[in-house]
DNA sequence: CTAGGCGCTAGACCGAGGTCTAGGTCAACG
DNA sequence: CGTTGACCTAGACCTCGGTCTAGCGCCTAG
């Protein structure tokens, strides 16, 4: 809302990003409005750029490419008419979080199963599912 | 629980990695049980193999380097007696796929957001939030 | 005036994780 | 027998996303 305009090193300390990897972005085309500069040729975000650079934060998060977030930009950066693009590009990437999250909750049953039955294995002597090692037939047996 | 051992080829084929990934795992000490070989020097899998391998596809489905993967299978590998620091090692596992579920929760927000805003937007004429390049006023001010 | 701090560009460098190539062995098939 | 196909090693190569360096410009404070 407030209309400060901030300087990169700024920008770097409240995005978390540094700004190093601010400009990278930049080249990379990931504004959807081309950076301002001050007279000294120094780069200059509104608020808005701010809140743009938050989202691609987020977006990266969530494994979208830098390659997708400079399309999106660009189409953003297009104006008004291609509305419809832009949603089945968030779509799109919506569907992919989605299944980040299934895999994700998918694995972590794996490991919340190993580590109990680690837990079980290291309270009473020796026992459970733990990864052991099979008695391994040390075959070298032509097949 | 079926004891065939398989070639490269087929495991490859059954947990979808490439046969140059799994020459990669074994190199950089993936494995939990050196690989079989038979005369000709080729690689055979046990059973065993085919479902440690499977685990560390999830491992690094959930973002576990595979660094660490090798660290684990090392610690298998030494056998039993370091049972607690695997535990360790799966705990953190655990507790980083738990964080980057609230963090995807986090961003599947946001977008679902950005998409039902693109919705509404697209159903009536104009309106809702949509990024919409705001005013710009074109500065070229020292600040 | 000089030093310090921040900014600029262009471009090199890096680590992770794969992927691919060259050149070779082996076995089965027709 | 020659061909085909799967496998082997060693090592080059690639992409992605950053990170860092060199060499410079500006501005402000002491």
């Amino acid at each position: 809302m407030a209309d400060i305009d901030l300087s990169i090193g700024q920008v770097a300390r409240r995005t978390g990003l540094s700004v190093h990897t601010l400009r990278l972005y930049e080249r990379k085309g990931l504004f959807a409005s081309e950076v301002r500069r001050d007279s000294a040729g120094r780069r200059v975000y509104s608020a808005w750029d701010v809140e743009w650079v938050a989202n691609c934060v987020k977006f990266r998060a969530s494994g979208m490419p830098l390659a997708t977030i400079s399309r999106l930009a660009q189409l953003v950066r297009e104006g008004t008419g291609n509305e419809a693009q832009r949603l089945d590009l968030l779509r799109e990437h919506q569907r992919h979080i989605t299944e980040q999250l299934a895999r994700l909750n998918d694995c972590l049953e794996l490991v919340n199963g190993k580590v109990s039955s680690y837990e079980r294995h290291l309270a009473d002597g020796a026992s459970g599912d733990p990864w052991q090692q099979q008695p391994q037939p040390a075959a070298t047996t032509g097949q």
